[in-house]
DNA sequence: CGTTCCATATAACACTTGTTATTTTACAAG
DNA sequence: CTTGTAAAATAACAAGTGTTATATGGAACG
């Protein structure tokens, strides 16, 4: 009866966020992910409403792409909270663009979820960070968090200026050290 | 002989700054600073070559703008790194775009000069605080800075996404809490 | 006063963007 | 095989970009 789809909607989203990994967000336009997926512009605008809508997908998949990383990154850390950073400035490193888009502010409509939403997840990895933190013997544990957060985030954002270039070891020390730093400040 | 001209490269150029500071550097094109400054575009390619010539001349004088930025912050702050940091990140708060073009990597070509080299300026701003730890006394005063400016940097780039948002006073107890932490860690 | 020269304005070119109208094409049903 | 229908391609529109060619106009000198 009819012509069969060739470009299907997870075609074009993989084409797009393949797009926002390598050349970062703002690349991905409409007739450059036609191009790149081996079609003209009419197929995008087929499955998706808008280039809006489809911006708005690739968020929501560098989203879920940063749980599923944070999910399979190992856990060497020995301090509350040294795991979730470890695995947030790796994907600084390794991931630019993606976390230009998720942490930085890339995309101007886009981007609804907040860094805390982000980093909690659908395990509430943060919530079970601080309990860590009470269990073992932190007063405080949501001040700590704040603090390592604080630290944790400005090593990633150097990460993206090539202004922090430790390598995992190191920020593995260095993330320790300062949890027992700040741990240490807190009970005085 | 020849007609005077009207539109000089000082307003040029300070139209572009002005631009930055309100809208955002990726606001600077050459249609919206002549409509801005109340002159077609034409003035603005006399006095410069072209658009990477503008925008490098608002970037340097972006730089130099925090420069005197800094000079003017109050000294407040009675641990080493805190005064540099605490205008630091009040800078990031009320000029957003400026910080965004300086420390967060917006132009692509734009923006040769590195962090360090922004921080410690003419002045030394940086050795200068050093030297401050050194003697207060700390052992390995460089580390303790690439902890502090982890930390100040931040707190800086969590502001611009609304992730942090304590006053000026809250931060200057904030740094020497955290000076003081790193700094007795130091000494173990 | 007129002429000359240069600052400015206007208009255009070539390119990119999102989006849409139109045409082509492939596939399956009758 | 014809035909209908939807997918895909082509082409176009309107807006925006940097940049440049052309036209306008004002001011100072002779």
């Amino acid at each position: 009866m009819a012509r069969k789809e060739t470009i299907t909607i997870e075609m074009i989203l993989e084409t797009a966020f393949a797009m926002t990994r390598e050349e970062g967000f703002s690349n991905v336009t409409a007739r450059k992910v036609a191009a790149k997926a081996g079609c003209s512009t009419q197929p995008i605008f087929r499955v998706y409403k808008n280039m809006d809508e489809l911006w708005n997908a690739v968020y929501e998949k560098a989203a879920s792409f940063f749980q599923d990383y944070y999910s399979l990154y190992p856990r060497m850390g020995k301090a509350p909270f040294t795991n979730l950073g470890m695995a947030y400035i790796a994907f600084a490193r390794e991931e630019k663009h993606l976390f230009e888009l998720l942490f930085v502010n890339e995309g101007s409509g886009i981007g609804k979820k907040s860094m805390y939403e982000l980093l909690n997840g659908k395990e509430g990895n943060v919530v079970y960070e601080i309990n860590l933190a009470k269990a073992a013997g932190c007063e405080e544990p949501q001040d700590l968090f704040m603090k390592m957060w604080i630290f944790i985030h400005g090593a990633a954002c150097m990460s993206l200026t090539g202004d922090y270039d430790l390598t995992d070891v190191q920020t593995q020390e260095l993330l320790e050290n300062c949890y027992r730093d700040f741990a240490s400040g807190n009970n005085r």
